[in-house]
DNA sequence: GCTTTCGTTTACGTAAACGTAACATATTCA
DNA sequence: TGAATATGTTACGTTTACGTAAACGAAAGC
Protein backbone atom coordinates (compact mmCIF):
# COMPACT_ATOMS: atom_id res chain seq x y z
CA UNK A 1 0.00 0.00 0.00
CA UNK A 2 2.62 2.40 1.06
CA UNK A 3 4.78 1.44 -2.05
CA UNK A 4 1.52 2.07 -4.51
CA UNK A 5 1.34 5.49 -3.80
CA UNK A 6 5.16 6.05 -5.72
CA UNK A 7 4.47 3.30 -8.04
CA UNK A 8 1.18 5.21 -9.20
CA UNK A 9 2.70 7.71 -11.13
CA UNK A 10 -0.86 7.78 -13.31
CA UNK A 11 -1.25 10.76 -15.96
CA UNK A 12 1.20 10.08 -18.98
CA UNK A 13 1.28 12.48 -21.89
CA UNK A 14 2.73 12.15 -25.05
CA UNK A 15 5.29 14.90 -26.55
CA UNK A 16 2.73 15.84 -29.15
CA UNK A 17 0.12 16.77 -25.79
CA UNK A 18 2.42 18.56 -23.76
CA UNK A 19 3.70 20.31 -27.01
CA UNK A 20 -0.14 21.90 -27.31
CA UNK A 21 -0.74 22.08 -23.65
CA UNK A 22 2.29 24.29 -23.84
CA UNK A 23 1.92 26.08 -27.01
CA UNK A 24 5.56 24.79 -28.38
CA UNK A 25 6.54 22.56 -30.93
CA UNK A 26 7.64 19.15 -30.23
CA UNK A 27 10.83 19.87 -32.11
CA UNK A 28 11.41 21.95 -28.81
CA UNK A 29 10.28 19.76 -26.37
CA UNK A 30 13.36 17.26 -28.03
CA UNK A 31 15.57 20.23 -27.86
CA UNK A 32 15.48 20.49 -23.94
CA UNK A 33 15.89 16.79 -23.70
CA UNK A 34 19.18 16.85 -26.04
CA UNK A 35 20.03 19.80 -23.67
CA UNK A 36 19.52 17.47 -20.34
CA UNK A 37 16.63 19.14 -18.97
CA UNK A 38 13.89 16.25 -19.71
CA UNK A 39 14.17 12.88 -19.36
CA UNK A 40 11.10 11.18 -20.27
CA UNK A 41 11.21 7.39 -20.22
CA UNK A 42 10.48 5.30 -23.15
CA UNK A 43 8.10 2.78 -24.69
CA UNK A 44 9.45 1.42 -27.62
CA UNK A 45 10.76 4.67 -29.33
CA UNK A 46 8.13 6.63 -28.13
CA UNK A 47 9.06 9.31 -25.32
CA UNK A 48 6.29 9.14 -22.27
CA UNK A 49 6.25 12.02 -19.95
CA UNK A 50 5.11 11.90 -16.68
CA UNK A 51 3.69 14.40 -14.18
CA UNK A 52 7.70 15.14 -12.96
CA UNK A 53 8.13 16.04 -16.67
CA UNK A 54 5.38 18.06 -16.82
CA UNK A 55 6.29 20.32 -14.12
CA UNK A 56 9.84 20.47 -15.33
CA UNK A 57 8.59 21.79 -18.48
CA UNK A 58 6.78 24.53 -16.78
CA UNK A 59 9.78 25.46 -15.00
CA UNK A 60 11.75 25.50 -18.16
CA UNK A 61 9.48 27.56 -19.89
CA UNK A 62 8.53 29.64 -16.34
CA UNK A 63 12.59 30.37 -16.57
CA UNK A 64 12.55 31.32 -19.92
CA UNK A 65 10.50 33.76 -19.41
CA UNK A 66 12.55 35.42 -16.75
CA UNK A 67 15.10 35.62 -19.02
CA UNK A 68 17.56 32.77 -17.78
CA UNK A 69 19.12 30.95 -20.38
CA UNK A 70 18.46 26.73 -20.33
CA UNK A 71 22.39 26.43 -19.15
CA UNK A 72 21.08 27.71 -16.13
CA UNK A 73 17.76 26.62 -15.81
CA UNK A 74 19.43 23.21 -15.75
CA UNK A 75 22.11 24.13 -13.44
CA UNK A 76 19.09 24.51 -11.08
CA UNK A 77 17.65 21.02 -12.05
CA UNK A 78 21.05 19.81 -11.19
CA UNK A 79 21.04 21.35 -7.86
CA UNK A 80 17.71 19.71 -6.69
CA UNK A 81 18.60 16.91 -8.33
CA UNK A 82 21.66 16.03 -6.11
CA UNK A 83 19.93 16.11 -2.72
CA UNK A 84 22.84 17.19 -0.75
CA UNK A 85 23.86 15.32 2.39
CA UNK A 86 27.34 16.12 3.89
CA UNK A 87 26.99 19.44 5.79
CA UNK A 88 29.94 20.68 3.65
CA UNK A 89 27.47 20.22 0.70
CA UNK A 90 24.60 21.58 2.27
CA UNK A 91 27.00 25.21 2.93
CA UNK A 92 27.64 25.13 -0.39
CA UNK A 93 24.18 24.47 -1.67
CA UNK A 94 23.01 27.42 0.70
CA UNK A 95 25.41 29.67 -0.69
CA UNK A 96 23.92 28.68 -4.58
CA UNK A 97 20.57 29.54 -2.94
CA UNK A 98 21.71 32.96 -1.72
CA UNK A 99 23.24 34.39 -4.79
CA UNK A 100 20.15 33.10 -6.60
CA UNK A 101 17.78 34.70 -4.33
CA UNK A 102 20.20 38.10 -4.84
CA UNK A 103 19.75 37.80 -8.14
CA UNK A 104 15.75 37.19 -8.59
CA UNK A 105 15.42 40.42 -5.94
CA UNK A 106 17.58 42.21 -8.23
CA UNK A 107 15.38 41.65 -11.04
CA UNK A 108 12.26 42.44 -9.11
CA UNK A 109 13.73 45.66 -8.29
CA UNK A 110 13.87 46.19 -11.70
CA UNK A 111 10.88 44.78 -12.33
CA UNK A 112 9.02 47.42 -10.39
CA UNK A 113 10.98 50.49 -11.23
CA UNK A 114 9.69 48.98 -14.84
CA UNK A 115 5.91 49.06 -13.90
CA UNK A 116 6.00 52.54 -12.19
CA UNK A 117 7.59 54.49 -15.04
CA UNK A 118 4.85 52.59 -17.17
CA UNK A 119 2.59 53.60 -14.70
CA UNK A 120 3.64 57.11 -15.05
CA UNK A 121 3.71 57.47 -19.15
CA UNK A 122 0.11 55.61 -18.44
CA UNK A 123 -1.27 58.30 -16.33
CA UNK A 124 0.30 61.38 -18.72
CA UNK A 125 -0.69 59.54 -21.53
CA UNK A 126 -4.69 59.36 -20.15
CA UNK A 127 -4.40 63.37 -19.26
CA UNK A 128 -3.51 64.24 -22.71
CA UNK A 129 -6.14 61.86 -24.50
CA UNK A 130 -8.73 63.46 -21.54
CA UNK A 131 -7.34 67.24 -22.57
CA UNK A 132 -7.62 66.43 -26.61
CA UNK A 133 -11.38 65.16 -25.69
CA UNK A 134 -12.13 68.08 -23.89
CA UNK A 135 -11.06 70.26 -26.55
CA UNK A 136 -12.70 68.56 -29.32
CA UNK A 137 -16.37 68.75 -27.38
CA UNK A 138 -15.58 72.35 -26.92
CA UNK B 1 17.27 82.15 -20.06
CA UNK B 2 14.90 79.90 -20.48
CA UNK B 3 17.05 78.49 -23.77
CA UNK B 4 19.94 77.95 -21.99
CA UNK B 5 18.34 75.29 -19.60
CA UNK B 6 18.49 73.20 -22.68
CA UNK B 7 21.23 73.94 -23.97
CA UNK B 8 23.68 73.12 -21.04
CA UNK B 9 23.45 69.42 -21.28
CA UNK B 10 26.69 69.73 -19.53
CA UNK B 11 28.25 66.55 -17.75
CA UNK B 12 29.66 64.33 -21.68
CA UNK B 13 30.93 60.94 -21.20
CA UNK B 14 33.27 59.29 -23.88
CA UNK B 15 33.08 55.32 -25.14
CA UNK B 16 35.47 54.42 -22.44
CA UNK B 17 34.16 55.68 -19.63
CA UNK B 18 30.41 54.12 -19.85
CA UNK B 19 32.26 50.78 -20.50
CA UNK B 20 33.98 51.10 -17.04
CA UNK B 21 30.68 52.22 -15.05
CA UNK B 22 28.47 49.79 -16.56
CA UNK B 23 31.25 47.10 -16.75
CA UNK B 24 30.45 46.63 -20.68
CA UNK B 25 32.66 46.23 -23.08
CA UNK B 26 33.27 49.47 -25.76
CA UNK B 27 32.10 46.69 -28.37
CA UNK B 28 29.03 46.51 -26.79
CA UNK B 29 28.16 50.03 -26.77
CA UNK B 30 28.51 49.84 -30.48
CA UNK B 31 26.62 47.30 -30.90
CA UNK B 32 23.95 48.85 -29.47
CA UNK B 33 24.64 52.02 -31.28
CA UNK B 34 24.53 49.96 -34.69
CA UNK B 35 21.20 48.28 -33.56
CA UNK B 36 19.30 52.13 -33.11
CA UNK B 37 19.77 52.05 -29.22
CA UNK B 38 22.14 54.81 -28.84
CA UNK B 39 22.62 58.01 -31.33
CA UNK B 40 25.94 59.84 -29.40
CA UNK B 41 26.59 63.19 -30.99
CA UNK B 42 30.36 63.32 -32.85
CA UNK B 43 33.06 65.35 -32.18
CA UNK B 44 34.87 64.14 -35.41
CA UNK B 45 34.93 60.90 -35.07
CA UNK B 46 34.47 59.94 -31.68
CA UNK B 47 31.46 59.52 -29.90
CA UNK B 48 30.16 61.79 -27.03
CA UNK B 49 27.70 60.59 -24.79
CA UNK B 50 25.21 62.83 -22.51
CA UNK B 51 22.92 62.24 -19.94
CA UNK B 52 20.18 60.94 -22.49
CA UNK B 53 22.43 58.45 -23.97
CA UNK B 54 23.27 57.41 -20.15
CA UNK B 55 19.73 56.90 -19.37
CA UNK B 56 19.46 54.59 -22.42
CA UNK B 57 21.89 52.69 -21.63
CA UNK B 58 20.70 52.42 -17.93
CA UNK B 59 17.36 51.23 -19.70
CA UNK B 60 19.10 48.82 -21.98
CA UNK B 61 21.00 47.03 -18.88
CA UNK B 62 18.05 46.80 -17.20
CA UNK B 63 15.56 45.81 -19.79
CA UNK B 64 18.16 43.20 -20.60
CA UNK B 65 18.13 41.79 -17.10
CA UNK B 66 14.68 41.14 -17.61
CA UNK B 67 15.10 39.40 -20.33
CA UNK B 68 13.81 40.89 -23.07
CA UNK B 69 15.52 41.15 -26.31
CA UNK B 70 17.47 44.10 -28.20
CA UNK B 71 14.52 44.57 -30.08
CA UNK B 72 11.80 44.72 -28.02
CA UNK B 73 13.70 47.55 -25.63
CA UNK B 74 14.09 49.21 -29.29
CA UNK B 75 10.40 49.17 -29.83
CA UNK B 76 9.61 50.97 -26.22
CA UNK B 77 12.34 53.84 -26.97
CA UNK B 78 10.29 53.93 -30.33
CA UNK B 79 7.21 54.80 -28.66
CA UNK B 80 8.67 57.17 -26.09
CA UNK B 81 10.34 58.84 -28.93
CA UNK B 82 7.22 59.56 -31.07
CA UNK B 83 4.86 61.72 -28.68
CA UNK B 84 1.68 60.70 -29.96
CA UNK B 85 -0.62 63.45 -30.62
CA UNK B 86 -3.55 62.63 -32.52
CA UNK B 87 -6.20 60.87 -30.14
CA UNK B 88 -5.47 57.81 -32.10
CA UNK B 89 -2.22 57.59 -31.49
CA UNK B 90 -2.90 58.00 -28.29
CA UNK B 91 -5.57 55.16 -27.65
CA UNK B 92 -3.04 53.14 -29.93
CA UNK B 93 -0.54 54.23 -27.74
CA UNK B 94 -2.40 53.12 -24.36
CA UNK B 95 -2.78 50.08 -26.00
CA UNK B 96 0.19 48.87 -25.94
CA UNK B 97 1.57 50.29 -22.38
CA UNK B 98 -1.44 47.68 -21.21
CA UNK B 99 0.05 44.92 -23.03
CA UNK B 100 3.25 45.69 -21.23
CA UNK B 101 2.13 45.95 -18.00
CA UNK B 102 0.11 42.86 -18.53
CA UNK B 103 3.92 41.15 -19.60
CA UNK B 104 5.65 42.94 -16.52
CA UNK B 105 2.71 41.72 -14.50
CA UNK B 106 2.59 38.13 -15.72
CA UNK B 107 6.67 38.49 -15.00
CA UNK B 108 6.23 39.10 -11.28
CA UNK B 109 3.86 36.64 -10.65
CA UNK B 110 6.66 34.09 -12.13
CA UNK B 111 9.07 36.15 -10.12
CA UNK B 112 7.11 35.59 -7.19
CA UNK B 113 6.31 32.14 -7.31
CA UNK B 114 10.29 31.33 -8.21
CA UNK B 115 11.21 33.42 -5.32
CA UNK B 116 9.18 31.52 -2.53
CA UNK B 117 10.10 27.71 -3.92
CA UNK B 118 13.34 29.06 -3.59
CA UNK B 119 12.90 29.96 0.44
CA UNK B 120 10.58 26.69 0.98
CA UNK B 121 13.77 24.81 -0.20
CA UNK B 122 16.06 27.30 1.81
CA UNK B 123 14.18 26.37 5.00
CA UNK B 124 14.43 22.56 4.31
CA UNK B 125 18.27 22.91 3.62
CA UNK B 126 18.89 25.04 6.76
CA UNK B 127 17.04 22.02 8.63
CA UNK B 128 18.98 19.09 7.27
CA UNK B 129 21.98 21.15 8.27
CA UNK B 130 21.02 21.94 11.89
CA UNK B 131 19.77 18.28 12.03
CA UNK B 132 23.81 17.13 10.55
CA UNK B 133 25.31 19.48 13.25
CA UNK B 134 23.10 18.25 16.15
CA UNK B 135 23.71 14.58 15.50
CA UNK B 136 27.53 15.77 15.37
CA UNK B 137 27.70 16.97 18.71
CA UNK B 138 26.24 14.22 19.80
C1' DG C 1 61.02 60.26 -31.06
C1' DC C 2 58.84 56.29 -29.34
C1' DT C 3 55.51 53.67 -27.17
C1' DT C 4 51.36 53.08 -24.65
C1' DT C 5 46.49 54.34 -24.35
C1' DC C 6 42.13 55.29 -26.25
C1' DG C 7 39.42 55.41 -30.04
C1' DT C 8 37.84 54.19 -34.99
C1' DT C 9 36.16 50.88 -38.79
C1' DT C 10 35.62 46.45 -41.03
C1' DA C 11 35.21 41.72 -40.92
C1' DC C 12 34.75 37.23 -39.36
C1' DG C 13 33.62 33.93 -35.44
C1' DT C 14 30.53 31.92 -31.96
C1' DA C 15 27.08 30.14 -28.52
C1' DA C 16 22.20 29.74 -27.70
C1' DA C 17 17.74 28.29 -28.99
C1' DC C 18 15.35 26.75 -31.74
C1' DG C 19 13.06 26.48 -37.07
C1' DT C 20 12.82 23.93 -41.13
C1' DA C 21 13.53 20.32 -44.29
C1' DA C 22 13.93 15.50 -45.53
C1' DC C 23 12.88 11.09 -44.90
C1' DA C 24 11.48 6.83 -42.25
C1' DT C 25 7.91 4.36 -39.35
C1' DA C 26 3.56 3.60 -37.05
C1' DT C 27 -1.10 4.12 -36.07
C1' DT C 28 -5.69 5.42 -37.00
C1' DC C 29 -9.81 6.69 -39.27
C1' DA C 30 -12.93 6.59 -43.02
C1' DT D 1 -6.55 -0.20 -47.84
C1' DG D 2 -5.24 4.21 -48.69
C1' DA D 3 -4.67 8.75 -46.79
C1' DA D 4 -3.97 11.39 -42.96
C1' DT D 5 -1.75 11.99 -38.55
C1' DA D 6 1.82 11.40 -34.98
C1' DT D 7 6.34 10.32 -34.00
C1' DG D 8 11.24 9.52 -34.80
C1' DT D 9 16.23 10.79 -36.40
C1' DT D 10 19.60 13.60 -38.74
C1' DA D 11 21.25 17.69 -40.56
C1' DC D 12 21.52 22.24 -41.97
C1' DG D 13 19.81 27.18 -41.49
C1' DT D 14 18.78 31.36 -38.75
C1' DT D 15 18.62 35.03 -35.31
C1' DT D 16 20.58 37.31 -31.30
C1' DA D 17 24.23 39.44 -28.90
C1' DC D 18 28.07 40.11 -28.76
C1' DG D 19 33.77 38.45 -28.89
C1' DT D 20 37.96 38.75 -31.31
C1' DA D 21 41.23 40.23 -34.53
C1' DA D 22 43.38 43.38 -37.85
C1' DA D 23 44.85 47.72 -39.01
C1' DC D 24 44.81 52.42 -38.39
C1' DG D 25 44.81 57.56 -36.31
C1' DA D 26 45.45 60.83 -32.54
C1' DA D 27 46.93 62.20 -28.13
C1' DA D 28 49.71 61.75 -23.93
C1' DG D 29 53.65 60.53 -21.07
C1' DC D 30 58.68 59.65 -20.75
Amino acid sequence: MEAARHVISAPVYTIGELAREFEITTRTIRFYEDEGLLAPTREGRKRLYRRRDRVRLKLILRGKRLGFTLGEIRETFDLYDQAPDGSRQLRYYLGVLDEKREQLNRQRRDLEDALAELEQSYQRCQELLARQEADKSA
